[in-house]
DNA sequence: TCGTACCATGTTTTT
DNA sequence: CATGGTACGA
């Protein structure tokens, strides 16, 4: 008898879901209905009750976060059986392995590199220089969007109408010299990845059929946020077997930006023949409270495929709602919230997560976090491999790795100083252009024929020797990827520079540095390495930590937590004011979804909260709070404004306050040291200019001092008597330091 | 010609 | 506030 303990406690349509194996199979799944535990236990029925091999299943998420959490929740289900498993990732990651084995059929080098958003503009830059077209009003990252949006529909630059008029009608032409440079630099953007391989498997169809019959089984996670390139993929592979699952939720679908077709899911029977369609609708995640706010508000949309949630949990608290003075108050008061909870009840700080509408919102609560050492993890945000120091030291790794990664070489030439200016790395594209040559040969023809100084030319000439004496190593022994990378940081002097350059910050960059070597123990070569800088947003994190979780809605989706704190939300911040402004109608649609996908995450309790001013961006706003409060259904909700705004106030565990944070190296954490150091508060230290937010009689608030009345005023600072002023009506915090007094 | 200090300018979400 | 571009001094 097999064992099938997967199955157990699966209802109805959860096991239908897993034991519907053959055909195509649609799984409508609304938001906590079990669909991961479905997917996971069908991934374990295949193998372990079907003796599928497990190389045979191709499973696709859309970030790599759904990805890990996929695979870690099939070993729970059959351990080791699950070691085969090579085909679960994002289309990028898939992508990329099929890419890597068949290059030469794209005129691809097998180590080309994956270009991110920095080096795609960064060259389309020169690609319109080049064109001389003038740069101010038609910028790079347009162009970049543009042609991001074609790769989306799976659009190569042959298919662009010659009417297009985007850039001046110039949109194809520069489509088609960005993609014949990308192809000299032996290097592919995101998109490439995706229609790369789609092209491969049209134009070779012994492979096509080769992966068909590899892949017997595919599972696609999050399919209405698949594009039009992915999905053509997938009908490819799909064509053979005809073994396709797709899950997804329309109200979930918050990838428009990215090209996300909402329509691939509304049409899946049509595309997929005798499809099965099965509907998750019993949310086993929520509240009744929580899972009625949520589709309450999710009403609001237009053009939904429509399902009716229902759950046999219990009704449980009301939605909280909290209106605060400002940014600083919503902070401290969902601190201090935290730090009753975790006191008084039985919740975990792993219980608890706080989400935002966007990255820049992380920055004031680790500041409080950290300040009172809570716990906490963020997922995303200041992304560790967008740091300067680890950029630069991935060049390195690129331009040893493919000699071909002219943007990698252009990134490091000068860093440390070498005394290449912008005018001898023009020097050296011209030596490029007229010879054709990659730039790294016109570096070394310079310095053979001495055609820059003679400094540069020595400087050069030492930097040409230490790559090629890195490659070497680099390539005798795979394994030493680790000491090359040590190696390099120290021979190109980078290691030196930091060191000598003492400033606040280069403590902590040698210190990403060795998180980075130390990361390199995970991986099993130098290209494995890379393509993981590449693909994936964030550095591996403990399983289990007990930590609250700060992360974007976006990261969150597929996530769950006894209690959410959604902040900030405001008219312009969420629903977002750019997403209103470019696409109208669907952009609010879609930050809806987002606020759904949000409410859902909670499942025992759901604090939703907006300031009515932050400072942001260097100055003071004032913003109406979100119509997405508004549009929640009033009996599932319960305001807790206090009358009069009285807001929490920070002092009131200043004992809990004090306590220096020890154990994190977080930016977030020297950030907070040199605050602490220059005796400023994290929260209002660019507040230069304070005449120009502040009027005399003004009511403040400050860190360590509390409530004041501003009694004279300069341009950088104020006098404030801290007596006077009461807890009402306080307009804004702001900083001041104890010498103003 | 390079390096630096200062100015201005855009800031969503992720592979 | 962080990055990129410009103006100027070495």
């Amino acid at each position: 008898m097999k064992d099938i303990s997967y199955l157990g406690d699966l209802n109805s349509e959860q096991e239908k879901a897993v034991r519907q194996t053959d055909g195509p199979v649609l799984v409508l799944a609304g938001a906590g209905t079990g669909k991961t535990k479905a997917l996971t236990a069908r991934v374990a029925y295949l193998i372990k009750s079907l003796n599928v091999r497990s190389h045979n299943i191709l499973a696709v998420t859309f970030t790599n976060k759904a990805a890990n959490e996929m695979k870690f929740r099939i070993e729970e289900h059959i351990g080791h059986l699950s070691e085969g498993l090579k085909w679960i990732g994002t289309f990028h990651s898939i992508c990329v392995k099929i890419l890597r084995r068949h290059a030469e059929k794209v005129n691809l080098n097998s180590n080309f590199t994956i270009i991110n958003t920095d080096d795609q503009i960064r060259l389309l830059r020169q690609v319109i220089k080049l064109e001389s077209i003038d740069e101010k009003k038609w910028p790079p990252r347009l162009l970049a969007y543009i042609i991001d949006q074609w790769k989306n529909k799976a659009l190569t630059y042959q298919n662009i109408p010659e009417d297009d008029l985007q850039f001046d009608g110039k949109a194809k032409k520069l489509y088609e010299i960005y993609q014949s440079r990308l192809r000299t630099l032996n290097a592919v953007d995101f998109g490439d990845l995706i229609l790369h391989v789609i092209e491969i498997l049209k134009t070779d169809t012994s492979l096509l059929f080769n992966y068909q019959s590899l892949f017997k089984y595919i599972l696609v996670d999050e399919y209405q946020d698949t594009n039009m390139a992915q999905y053509l993929l997938l009908r490819l592979l799909a064509q053979g077997s005809k073994n396709i699952c797709c899950v997804g939720d329309d109200d979930q679908s918050i990838y428009g930006w990215r090209g996300a077709e909402i329509g691939n899911i509304l049409k899946f029977e049509k595309d997929f023949p005798g499809a099965t369609v099965i509907r998750l609708e019993q949310n086993y995640r929520s509240t009744s409270n929580i899972l009625g706010a949520a589709s309450g508000l999710i009403e609001s949309n237009q053009g939904r495929l429509g399902k009716t949630l229902w759950t046999e949990s219990n009704v449980g608290d009301k939605v909280q709602i909290i209106k605060h003075i400002d940014g600083k108050d919503e902070v401290s008061w969902i601190c201090d919230d935290i730090y009753n909870k975790i006191k008084s009840e039985k919740i975990k700080f792993s219980d608890i997560a706080i989400l935002f509408r966007a990255t820049w919102q992380f920055r004031d609560f680790e500041d409080l976090l950290l300040r009172r050492d809570i716990p906490h993890i963020i997922i995303g945000g200041t992304r560790f491999f967008d740091r300067q120091e680890i950029k630069d030291a991935v060049a390195y790794l690129r331009i040893i790795n493919s000699d071909a990664d002219s943007l990698a070489l252009e990134r490091i030439i000068n860093v440390p100083k070498r005394g290449i200016g912008e005018k001898s790395l023009q020097q050296l594209h011209n030596i490029a252009r007229e010879k054709n040559f990659r730039l790294i040969d016109a570096v070394r023809h310079a310095v053979k024929t001495g055609l820059v100084g003679k400094k540069i030319q020595e400087n050069l000439g030492r930097f040409i020797d230490m790559l090629d004496i890195w490659r070497d190593v680099g390539s005798s022994d795979k394994k030493n990827h680790i000491d090359l990378v040590e190696q390099v940081l120290d021979e190109s002097g980078y290691t030196d520079m930091l060191q000598n350059e003492q400033t606040p910050e280069s403590e902590g960059r040698l210190e990403n540095l060795k998180e980075l070597v130390s990361s390199l123990n995970d991986f099993s070569d130098l290209q494995a390495f890379l393509d993981h800088v590449s693909l994936v947003m964030e550095n591996q994190v403990d399983r289990n930590p007990d930590k609250v979780s700060l992360m974007t809605l976006h990261a969150s989706k597929g996530l769950e937590f006894k209690q959410v704190y959604l902040p900030g939300w405001e008219e312009e911040t969420f629903p977002n004011k750019k997403s209103l402004d470019d696409n109208g109608q669907n952009g609010l649609e879609e930050e809806r979804r987002l606020a759904y996908v949000g409410i859902t995450r909670a499942k025992l309790l759901c604090t939703i909260s907006s300031a009515e001013s932050r400072y942001k961006f260097g100055d003071f706003n004032f913003n109406l709070e979100s119509r997405f409060i508004k549009e929640l259904p009033n009996n599932y909700v319960e305001d807790l404004t206090p009358s009069g705004f009285q807001s929490s106030n920070a002092l009131n565990q200043s004992n809990f306050l004090e306590q220096e944070p020890s154990f994190y190296r977080s930016p977030g954490w020297s950030r907070l040291q040199n605050n602490m150091a220059n005796n400023s508060s994290p929260f209002f230290n660019g507040a230069s200019n304070v005449n120009k937010i502040f009027n005399v009689g003004d009511r403040v608030f400050h860190e360590k001092f509390g409530y004041g009345i501003i009694t004279e005023l300069e341009a950088d600072k104020a006098l404030v008597d801290f007596e006077k002023a009461d807890r009402k009506n306080i307009k804004t915090a702001f900083l001041t330091s104890e010498k103003d007094l």
